[in-house]
DNA sequence: CTAGGTGCAAAGTATTTGCAACGCT
DNA sequence: AGCGTTGCAAATACTTTGCACCTAG
């Protein structure tokens, strides 16, 4: 690890809150190495190649502590659980980030025409399925 | 149900290819009849009200199914487990439907502004995640 | 009749939690 | 020294599966 690269995960804790432990230094540094999306078990092999004896438990609790702090983003914010979309009509979704409320919006009234169209290196767009993420109202509090 | 429901249900259940059963029916019925993103959990119970006897496993197979015929969609496409985003430029998501590949795309490319804004009704929007479904190159063939 | 559907219980995967020992600050 | 963090194991949540019985076509 670079100097700056230590810094950095330095003023990262700072701003969380959290002490500057090595398991959660080798996560972090592990996480802005890799690429794509993913999953906490991926995560953990790789922790688990500089320090044998971390635990899925610890990759768990720091990943949703630098999700907490905004040091990472989930890929989705809803993995809990399948849920069933009923409304029929093409929406999108308004997420809250703090209460996890789901509201449907017009995909008309969001400005967001979605046709099927062919994008750049031959991918066929036929749908499109967007969260808006910020705060509801009472969460604006 | 009306004559028309049950006609509806009908060519549902004969586009797809399976059988016409009172528990498939209810379970179709419950979520035509549900609002928002119902959890398979939230159906079973209202399921139950109504066939009592009726299992939480069928539930999930008849849900399934119904997803797989395009009858009703999932909320996320990507909710079996955690993921974490690495990419920490604006970007989206190209996601193939049939292999279940997820590709990122720059925000621009796709030309959607992802700026932070109040929605009316009051929702502060702050970021956006965009999924693009379709078919990918191979998946074309 | 018979292929597909159902209910039950058990198994499988994903994630969280309690707790004693440990290490930042 | 004191409190947050870790590793372990057990607990929980969610979903799938195997199988015997049942039912629509």
């Amino acid at each position: 690890m670079t100097k700056s690269e230590a810094n950095e995960f330095r003023s990262v804790c700072e701003r969380a809150g959290v002490a500057v432990t090595h398991q959660r230094q080798v996560i972090y540094e592990t996480l802005r190495a890799m690429h794509g999306h993913p999953s906490p078990e991926e995560i953990y092999e790789r922790v688990k190649a500089r320090i044998p004896s971390v635990s899925l438990a610890t990759v768990y609790k720091n990943i949703h502590l630098f999700i907490e702090s905004s040091v990472f983003s989930e890929v989705s914010l809803h993995h809990g659980s399948l849920r069933v979309e009923t409304n029929a009509k093409p929406h999108y979704h308004l997420v809250c980030t703090s209460c996890k409320s789901i509201t449907d919006i017009d995909a008309a009234e969001l400005g967001f025409a979605s046709k099927e169209r062919k994008l750049r290196g031959g991918f066929l767009a036929q749908r499109y399925s967007v969260d808006v993420l910020g705060l509801c109202v009472n969460c604006q509090k």
